[in-house]
DNA sequence: TTGCATGCAAAGCATTTGCACACAT
DNA sequence: ATGTGTGCAAATGCTTTGCATGCAA
């Protein structure tokens, strides 16, 4: 069920490691520890849920270092910005194979839950080929009441 | 093609500034202009953008009110929030009916260009029955390189 | 040795809040 | 007369930028 890496080579954090130096860039503990930290998430991160994380491993990051290096995972799409319209943008691994999923928020309590749908992934492939435009991500939230907040 | 108002009974603007006065609101200037505003467009458009519009018209309206007004439309369900990862979140106007689009994001360029698919709308329709939430609004966001910047 | 990576602090924006006054009811 | 709507200004919070230093190559 969760796409978190074990030890196999496929890793996130390997191919993100590689896709950064590949374009000349140095190592950096920083980014090493956010590159390892977020491949170990299965749902998305905030940069100061990351900071946060980060820092009880006393692997302390700076701001801006959390920013640039998500600007470039995202650059090189190995990072997928989450906006659900609610609290700050966060971010996830994208993984080739599994992994996929999208969000729910319930506008009352503001929980965020992950959610994966086939026929939904099959309408946007259709779409994509259709479009006058490469795509690289697509990004589907759902806003609504959680069971939760209904019985209330 | 374009979901714009006439002069029908249906208009969103009535529905909306009905939808405010039945929980006991009262009229005011500026809820009105910015209401009227909203149904005139055919996309989203930033609280930024909805000032500078309305300054134009000379009926401008302070920061505070939009924000307050835009959250209230929100909270009724006539308004639809749209964070397309890029610059500031932008509002657009809830049609029953016609009108209901996504949004693709030129990643390079920064446009965004509104789309509809019906498939997508089936399978998000089907998705919504079966889960376990009440769902007011989807939001769909597909982000890539436009044919423009893929030339370049 | 060279220059990218990092941290710190300050700056920049979007958004929210506090408060006094105007105005709709 | 009463209390909501509005504007102004200050506060908040997320994100970006400038600059000096550290470290990888």
């Amino acid at each position: 069920m969760s796409p978190r890496a074990g030890a196999d080579a496929g890793r996130w954090a390997e191919r993100a490691a590689a896709a950064l130096s590949g374009k000349g860039r140095r190592r950096g503990g920083a980014r090493e520890a956010v590159v390892e930290l977020l491949d170990e998430q299965s749902c998305a991160l905030s940069v100061s849920e990351i900071r946060r994380k980060l820092e009880e491993r006393r692997r302390g990051v700076s701001r801006a270092s959390a920013y640039r290096i998500i600007d470039e995972l995202e650059a090189v799409a190995l990072l997928q910005r989450v906006e659900v319209g609610a609290g700050p943008t966060r971010y996830e691994a994208i993984r080739p194979g599994g992994g996929h999923h999208h969000h729910l928020l319930c506008k009352s309590c503001g929980a965020l839950e992950p959610f994966t749908d086939a026929a939904l992934e099959r309408a946007i492939g259709r779409l994509s080929d259709r479009l006058a435009m490469r795509v690289f991500e697509h990004e589907i939230v759902i806003r609504g009441a959680c069971r939760e907040c209904l019985r209330r």
